[in-house]
DNA sequence: TAGACATTTGAATAGCTGTTCATGTGTGCA
DNA sequence: TGCACACATGAACAGCTATTCAAATGTCTA
């Protein structure tokens, strides 16, 4: 049923999530809402850049941020964004398990 | 521990499904192989496009191809991929139900 | 109010990437 | 062997995007 715009917003979803260091900002505030000069502290990066991230984030609802006096605290939008991730984060973990080195498959058919 | 390594592994698995066409590159032989003509035609795309698309997924260990005669046949590398992208789907099918009109997010602060 | 702090915004740019077109490679059939 | 099918590959290009720097906005305190 109607398997087409789910793709579109999956893919998008995705390709935001697609970039390292937005990966890592939305990891850095998935547990718990962090102030984005935090964020860009523990992830090691501008907190100009970090915004930037931050932006694309929110307007796809991954994120929600809140202001607490100078500080905007942001974190997962929903418990479903924050489930989801911890899912994936969760699959990635197992298949560094099996362990492969991940440097370019063999493509022999 | 190491949370590092699997960030940027993740991260490149989410930037190669964060493109609209090979997401359903990617869906289109996700129950069962399929052979690149067949992909191509059910997702309206050449099967050069395809073909160049699957390789990238295949590189990254994501799909599997095996030769059947003339014919190559792609399909989900393993149970582990096939169920991290069902799920995702699911997901997504959720959000969808949830209902939201996805047209850019209110930013405001 | 002046000034420091926290975040946002805009412009500019270098680098990447999806797509197309043309061509190459491999496989089976007459 | 020659031809047609199925797929892979390479080059080339337009469009996008992550990052940086500079400047603006909003917020609290002295």
């Amino acid at each position: 049923m109607r398997g087409e715009p789910n793709i579109t917003i999956l893919a998008e979803t995705f390709r935001l999530l697609g970039d390292p260091t937005r990966l890592k900002v939305m990891c850095a505030c998935l547990e718990k809402p962090m102030p984005v000069a935090e964020i860009a502290r523990s992830i090691d990066a501008s907190p100009s850049l970090v915004s930037h991230h931050l932006r694309l984030l929110r307007a796809a609802r991954l994120v929600r941020g809140e202001r607490r006096n100078r500080q905007v605290f942001y974190g997962a939008d929903d418990d479903h964004v924050r489930r989801m991730l911890t899912d994936m984060l969760a699959h990635a973990d197992e298949v560094d398990v099996s362990g492969d080195d991940h440097g370019e498959a063999a493509p022999r058919i």
